[in-house]
DNA sequence: GCGTCGATGGCA
DNA sequence: GCCATCGACGCG
């Protein structure tokens, strides 16, 4: 079955319902002649300069310009020393929205894709994509082609330090896939 | 199987 | 000093 590019009318919505569409999209990364596709199994959304948990909260810098613009952009950043993180911008410009990719399923080739920086590293994904436009040529997503995944909402990994957003269900997982950053619990 | 910890560098 | 992570290590 045919799938579709996602196009700038899917990202430009809410964070949280983009997070939850992501589920069982197909990533596709053209690197010289190759082709490497994964199927999308966990997403977080970050929804915004009042979420707590969102690095837009702490203001408009430089490392996150590119989430005040328009939804269908990377937003990629560097974190750990030795980690890079891919988001996908959401909603119209000036709303400081993202979706975190954080795993995935290989298809067609073998990896190990259950972590965000697992993924960007496999994928072959850094900082130099972020700002990319993701209805490109080089980086973008195709609709589900599969059966509606069963999906299952969590809490965000990593966040304690959020506050009250910290309980905010904004994890979206496949709940039939095994290769989950973490288990939803 | 689990919890703890070090790596490693950009950022505010 | 902290961080939207990962993998190695020690346990018993």
């Amino acid at each position: 079955m045919r799938s579709k590019r996602l196009n700038s009318v899917f990202y430009g919505r809410d964070a949280a319902d983009l997070a939850r569409d992501l589920i069982g999209t197909i990533l596709v990364r053209r690197v010289g002649s190759k082709e490497l596709r994964a199927r999308i199994v966990e997403t977080e959304a970050y929804v915004g300069e009042h979420d707590l948990a969102c690095h837009a909260a702490r203001g408009r810098t430089a490392r996150t310009e590119v989430m005040f613009g328009p939804g269908g952009h990377a937003y990629v950043y560097f974190i750990y020393g030795m980690y890079d993180m891919f988001n996908v911008v959401s909603g119209p410009a000036g709303d400081a929205q993202a979706v975190l990719i954080r795993a995935a399923e290989a298809l067609g080739w073998n990896a190990d894709l259950s972590g965000p920086g697992k993924l960007t590293r496999a994928m072959r994904i850094t900082r130099a994509h972020n700002g990319v436009d993701l209805t490109g040529d080089k980086l973008f997503f195709l609709g589900n082609p599969g059966r509606r995944p069963r999906i299952v909402k969590a809490k965000r990994i990593g966040v304690d330090y959020a506050k009250h957003w910290k309980h905010a269900l904004l994890r979206f997982v496949d709940g039939d896939s095994p290769a989950l950053s973490r288990p939803v619990t």
